[in-house]
DNA sequence: GTATTTGTGGATACACCGTACGGTAGCGAG
DNA sequence: CTCGCTACCGTACGGTGTATCCACAAATAC
């Protein structure tokens, strides 16, 4: 079978998924493709153009939920997408919000969150569109992001607090017993039972209310 | 005057703030240095141990604004020295929730802006600063890291339209040209005249009053 | 004063990266 | 048959982070 992009994407991402971004390279897709590292450059110009199209496949999967009945509904829905997609390519965190999103797909999620919150109560110019669409996509590029960073952590340092204590708790509980971030301390301490998905819903509620309430000019 | 860790991390600062992340090296730092690149080694372990170094001085910064009167004063001084901090350091935004930060003076300025949300009105248990403390990071993570991006294109492509149109044009006027993206395509012609800084505060108090409002459990 | 140890800075080397470049083999047109 | 062209391929270059070895100087032991 002839290489062609969208298989040259498809195993850059399998591979992303597995050994993470800074493990990918061209050398390695290309071997995994069975030719040589010349051969992806005559289907794709850059790395960087290669990881565009990395990217704009994850929208595409993004971009499946589609239009739901309501404008809340909708945005409920992309930001889910959004999460659950970034969880299963965790990869894609590390680019979230570091380039410009323009491929077909991306635009596509994009103008289906901006025009759902247009529906918006509270969104009455572009100027409250343009600002309620910034607010919510810094807030889920910045909570995946964290998200995955914490899983991350905690599959490198392992799971359990033993394991944890071991690793990170020479430095971090130093720290900590040193009294000078008393709430930090007990954020760590007994703070990491929340279930993230439920935060992040509880925090999108949020935000999406604090985008409707009508405010004062 | 010797080598000092304080020395590396100042000097590669310097070096990230002009030539980005991706040029930074440790060849370079230690020539700028006038040492060979080995030197180095001898003061960090890692490449991303002085990165993290690199970050916790940026920390330092944030965290000079310390106490203010009341607690929305003090998340807001943070917030907005985070957002300074990181315009002039735009490789910060790279690595702005991509990594957990553990430096002394990052748990300081995280120390400080739990303790102040502890104090907000709306904020009664430990589970709701653990989610107000997640929305609000998200917030300033996303929101920082986004208008370090288009500075950034703005930089690449020009300032003024007529550059704009030329580089990104061909392609993305073709894509909004479509119709495919009516919304997409209103905030892009005629949405770019809003004021950042601005921008980022009025979406700030908004994440702030949808943190204050008491909600039912 | 000489010999030995110790530590500090430097150079070299390795594996890997993205990618520029030159060559070669197949193939349709004249 | 020959010629030009296109599609593939291997090699090579300049760069990266880092491990290892080595020379030399300072300090210590006798």
């Amino acid at each position: 079978m002839p290489l062609s992009r969208e298989k040259i994407a498809a195993t850059a991402i399998r591979l992303a998924d597995a050994h993470g971004l800074d493990g990918l390279s061209l050398r390695k897709i290309a071997k995994e493709l069975g030719v040589g590292p010349m051969r992806l450059y005559d289907y794709v110009i850059n790395k960087s153009e290669l990881l565009d199209l990395m990217v704009d496949v994850v929208y595409a999967r993004i971009a499946e939920v589609g239009q739901r009945s309501g404008w809340r509904d909708t945005v409920l829905a992309v930001a889910h997408a959004t999460r659950a997609a970034t969880l299963d390519h965790e990869w894609f965190s590390d680019v979230l919000g570091g380039r410009p999103h323009l491929g077909p797909h991306a635009l596509a999620v994009g103008e289906a969150t901006a025009a759902a919150l247009s529906a918006a109560p509270g969104v009455r110019d572009l100027d409250d569109l343009q600002r309620a669409v910034g607010a919510l996509n810094a807030f889920i590029i910045g909570s995946v992001r964290r998200e995955v960073t914490e899983r991350r952590t905690a599959r490198s340092t392992g799971t359990d607090e033993a394991a944890f204590q071991a690793s990170l708790g020479p430095y971090l509980t130093r720290m900590l017993k040193t009294g000078r971030y008393p709430t930090v301390a007990r954020l760590v301490i007994d703070g990491a039972h929340l279930n993230a998905e439920e935060t992040f819903n509880h925090n999108l509620t949020t935000i999406l209310d604090g985008i409707t309430r009508r405010r004062p000019t």
